[in-house]
RNA sequence: CGGGGUGUAGCGUAGCCUGGUAUCGCGCCACAUUUGGGAUGUGGAGGUCGUAGGUUCAAAUCCUGCCACCCCGACCA
């Protein structure tokens, strides 16, 4: 396969894009709108499924599974969850196709087969799920209810990109029922500190924690919660969100639990969901021109092994070393490959698993046998060096937990240096089309002045970070009276 | 839904203006020499040129319709 090659600083979206592809993490189907995940990004995905899987019922989950389809009165029952995703809701009209009279060899949709009652395919769970809930919960000693799903939804968006924005894409949603408001609150916060734990320790990404505006809010809850990561073209990207859903669900679906001292209440929500948008976020986060780099802590290939040989003896020898390697590392839980492939050369190889962003590779050949040492490579640094293979297992251990600990902190600092305190209106306007990332600044609480800066600038709150600290100021647009700055941003 | 673009071998492309049966690179197959940063040589295989129609002796090329996808915007996780 020729590499098409396009520079990260040049343009960042063709940069991605052919990332994406040359990686070979994904690709565009024959369905508008619609990917294939290959199977290199489908096990990064599983890894990420993997470590929020047990996060999640660390926490006192379980997995369950809800229809794909949802009746369109269940749908329409929480009416600003309805009204929130209308527009971007595919529908089943029809359950048979039927061999076209006018066209041999075609199909065409049976008109004798119109569903009475249009299904739309799920964009989130919500109705089905508490329509469902209704039937389990009668007292509180039903409750709670700690639910997960791992899904696909259809949301039917204008426009698309890998990983960020698909028409269809695959996610976890949790859904939770409980007695009281504060129980749930508590759920809602414990399930983004979570998701803040798994974006940081796993993808190596810092996130800000924070609440959503009205106007950026979940259709359908009271409050959203959510972890905003930034980018390294300077745009934020909504990487996680958990709902409280308050009592809207429960009223709309009448799910309502008898206490102890026998009265009639509604039960309390949260919902909560991370996306394939993830790997979105990896890419974007981390990578470079020479393509993928990926965390050792999600990487399929955490090391790999790259033999060098001249003549068939020499390839014997250094292939019995390389896998006696193999086996060591494999013993501390290292996933290593070994590639034994005789068709290509070194360069060649080394050059692959940059692309694919395979943390370490260890280069094995007839020199490195005469000096009991091996030639290691960082993915993140591009750092070589030849060191002694004993204790190699010991050291590699090390260096992987390095590399994770390394990429964090270079996205940290990234980060950091790209949220920029402003007071007025110029500077803000000048910090967001020249530095680009989040601005920190007052805002006077208004949806309307939140609309406005959105028209002129495309910047939107990403949110209002939780630990925010109350400090007196005026608006940056209307210059109103503020109690606290809110972080702005455009995203994706 | 507006604007732009593309559709030619597995991938990336040239050819289209000016019509004559398709170019180049990568990959693939075979053999040999190679292998410490994307190897080299020789030989070979692979094409309904998105689709339907029209003009013409002749269409990848001109005309008309249709389809699909991509990119940029509005919308959105």
């Amino acid at each position: 396969m020729e590499i098409k090659k396009v520079k990260r600083s040049e343009d960042y979206s063709a940069w991605y894009n052919n990332l994406v592809k040359n990686a070979d993490l994904a690709e565009h189907s024959a369905v508008k709108g619609c990917m294939v995940i290959k199977p290199y990004g489908y096990a990064i995905w599983e890894k990420m499924q993997a470590e929020l899987d047990r996060r999640f019922k660390e926490t006192g989950h379980q997995n369950a599974y809800f229809p794909l389809f949802v009746p369109k009165s269940l749908f329409e029952a929480e009416e600003k969850n309805a009204e929130g995703f209308a527009k971007e809701c595919a529908v089943v009209t029809h359950y048979r196709l039927k061999t076209d009279p006018a066209n041999p060899g075609k199909l065409m949709v049976d008109p004798e087969a119109k569903l009475e009652e249009e299904l739309v395919v799920r964009p989130t769970s919500e109705a089905i799920i508490w329509n469902t809930y209704r039937d389990w919960i009668q007292s509180y000693r039903d409750l709670p209810i700690l639910i997960n799903q791992w899904a696909n939804v259809v949301r039917w968006e204008m426009r698309t990109r890998l990983f960020l924005r698909t028409a269809e894409f695959l996610w976890q949603e949790g859904h939770t029922a409980h007695a009281t408001k504060e129980e749930a609150l508590a759920e809602t916060k414990q399930m983004l500190e979570v998701y803040a734990d798994f974006a940081e320790n796993v993808l190596a990404v810092p996130v800000i924690k924070g609440v959503k505006t009205e106007n950026e809010r979940f259709a359908g809850a009271d409050e959203t919660y959510c972890i905003e990561g930034l980018m390294q073209d300077g745009k934020a990207l909504q990487m996680g969100t958990s709902h409280f859903l308050g009592q809207n669900f429960a009223k709309a679906f009448e799910v309502k639990y008898v206490t102890k001292e026998n009265k009639q209440e509604y039960v309390w929500a949260t919902s909560w969901g991370v996306s394939t948008r993830l790997m979105g976020a990896l890419i974007m986060s981390h990578s470079d021109d020479e393509g993928l780099v990926l965390p050792p802590n999600l990487a399929p290939i955490q090391i790999v092994i790259v033999p060098i040989y001249r003549k068939d003896e020499e390839k014997v020898l250094v292939i019995e070393k390389a896998r006696a390697i193999q086996q060591l590392l494999r013993a501390k839980n290292i996933s290593v490959k070994l590639d034994d492939r005789d068709n290509m050369t070194p360069g060649f190889k080394f050059a692959e698993y940059e692309l694919k962003g395979v943390p370490v590779r260890i280069a094995i050949g007839p020199r490195d046998l005469q000096n009991g040492t091996v030639e290691v490579a960082r993915r993140d640094t591009k750092e070589k060096q030849v060191m002694s293979m004993i204790d190699l297992e010991h050291k590699m251990e090390h260096l992987l937990t390095q590399i994770q600990s390394n990429l964090y902190q270079r996205a940290l600092d990234f980060r950091d240096e790209h949220i920029t305190a402003v007071n007025s209106w110029e500077e803000f306007k000048n910090v967001l089309e020249n530095k680009t990332g989040f601005i920190s600044a007052h805002w006077d609480g208004t949806g309307e002045t939140e609309q406005k800066i959105k028209e002129e600038t495309k910047a939107t709150i990403r949110c209002i970070p939780l630990n925010n600290m109350e400090e007196k100021g005026t608006c940056v647009y209307s210059g109103k009276p503020s109690s606290q700055r809110v972080l702005f941003a455009k995203a994706y």
